[in-house]
DNA sequence: GCCGTTTTCGGCCCGACTGTTTTCAGTCG
């Protein structure tokens, strides 16, 4: 393994540790790990490379503290901030935050209260009612920790593109037959005919948005709904699939379908190089501050050629989302 | 911990949904 891949596991390794320590004033100390390890995993030059000629700092995410510890590995290959975060929790601790429903805040409160280290000190705690009693737990919080325990590992399971495609024209298929909807589309990773799929998100536009969603989540091969709200609805289909739908309206389209469309990585790219131009983004438009504190006036939202027009830049095929250089090339000269 | 075409300090994405509450915290994407 390349330096910069091995510090990029250690970053991400302590954003999890920070993120598990639960401190707020740590929040955005993980981020600043979380981010600099997603640059290093693909970041061109060699950090030893980097070090020699003394620019770590050329890393985007890379300051003054995390330029020290790089050195520090670099020259003993160890970093003591790491090993002493390490030694706060066990590690098999963080395979349980891969539960879905749980997240840091319950795993650092099962692991306080009643010793809670792995799966099955886990169930053996659901079964004896103990985690019931904590607070914030209740009998529907426990019973969807007991369902995330048995379809957890098979959700996190990634599929093929190919293997999406009947499900996906399927899928299509049966929001159109409703008649509640006006336009429908699969956004994310399929969108970007990514080579694997880990859920499906579909985007519609609907006078009745309440009404497809409950059509959406009584799909006939639906064999779990986790969520039916007035926007949005999420299902996990017999085969392990989980499919999100989110209706909008008309002249949202455009930015919701850009923004469901990703990549994460990709939007944002593209929320930072927007926001020096003092616009914002997101799922219902590009907007331009009026005055301080208000949202602003919606500047573009109906198309996405539209919303990357009002962004300056040129529009950017799905398939090309991936933030590794197209938005630098979209800009407009 | 990082960063700056409003800032070297004070922000850092944020909206939807659920389940637990009694007005909100936690999780997810």
């Amino acid at each position: 393994m390349s330096v910069n891949k091995e510090l990029a596991s250690i970053f991400d390794h302590m954003a999890d540790l920070y993120l598990l320590g639960g401190k707020e004033s740590d929040r955005y100390r993980m981020g600043s790990y979380r981010r600099v390890a997603q640059t290093l995993k693909y970041f061109p030059n060699d950090v030893l490379e980097l070090h020699k000629a003394g620019n770590i700092r050329d890393v985007p995410g890379v300051g003054e503290a995390i330029e020290l510890k790089i050195i520090e590995f670099i020259s003993t290959g160890k970093i003591r901030t790491y090993e002493k975060l390490k030694g706060r929790f066990p590690q098999s601790l963080l395979n349980l935050m891969d539960v879905p429903s749980l997240g840091p805040k319950k795993v650092h409160l099962l692991w306080k209260m009643l010793g809670v280290e792995n799966k099955r000190d886990l169930k053996k705690a659901i079964k004896d009612g103990s985690a019931e009693k904590l607070p914030g737990f209740g009998a529907k919080a426990v019973q969807n920790i007991l369902e995330g325990l048995e379809i957890g590992k098979l959700l996190k399971k990634r599929k093929l593109f190919g293997d999406m495609v009947p499900m996906v024209e399927e899928i299509l298929e049966y929001l159109k037959q409703s008649k509640l909807t006006t336009k429908v589309e699969a956004a994310g990773s399929y969108r970007r005919k990514e080579e694997t799929i880990g859920d499906l998100d579909f985007l519609a536009v609907s006078k009745n948005p309440q009404q497809l969603i409950h059509y959406f989540v009584s799909h006939p091969k639906a064999k779990k709904i986790l969520a039916e709200g007035d926007t949005k609805g999420s299902i996990v289909l017999e085969g392990n699939l989980q499919v999100d739908l989110r209706v909008v309206k008309a002249d949202e389209w455009g930015a919701a379908l850009q923004y469901f469309t990703g990549s994460k990585d990709h939007n944002v790219h593209l929320r930072t190089l927007i926001r020096s131009k003092g616009l914002t983004v997101n799922e219902y438009g590009v907007f331009k501050p009026t005055k301080k504190g208000e949202k602003g006036k919606k500047i573009a939202g109906k198309t996405e050629v539209e919303v990357y027009k009002a962004m300056g830049l040129r529009y950017i095929p799905p398939e090309m989302r991936t933030d590794s250089g197209e938005i630098e090339a979209a800009i407009k000269k």
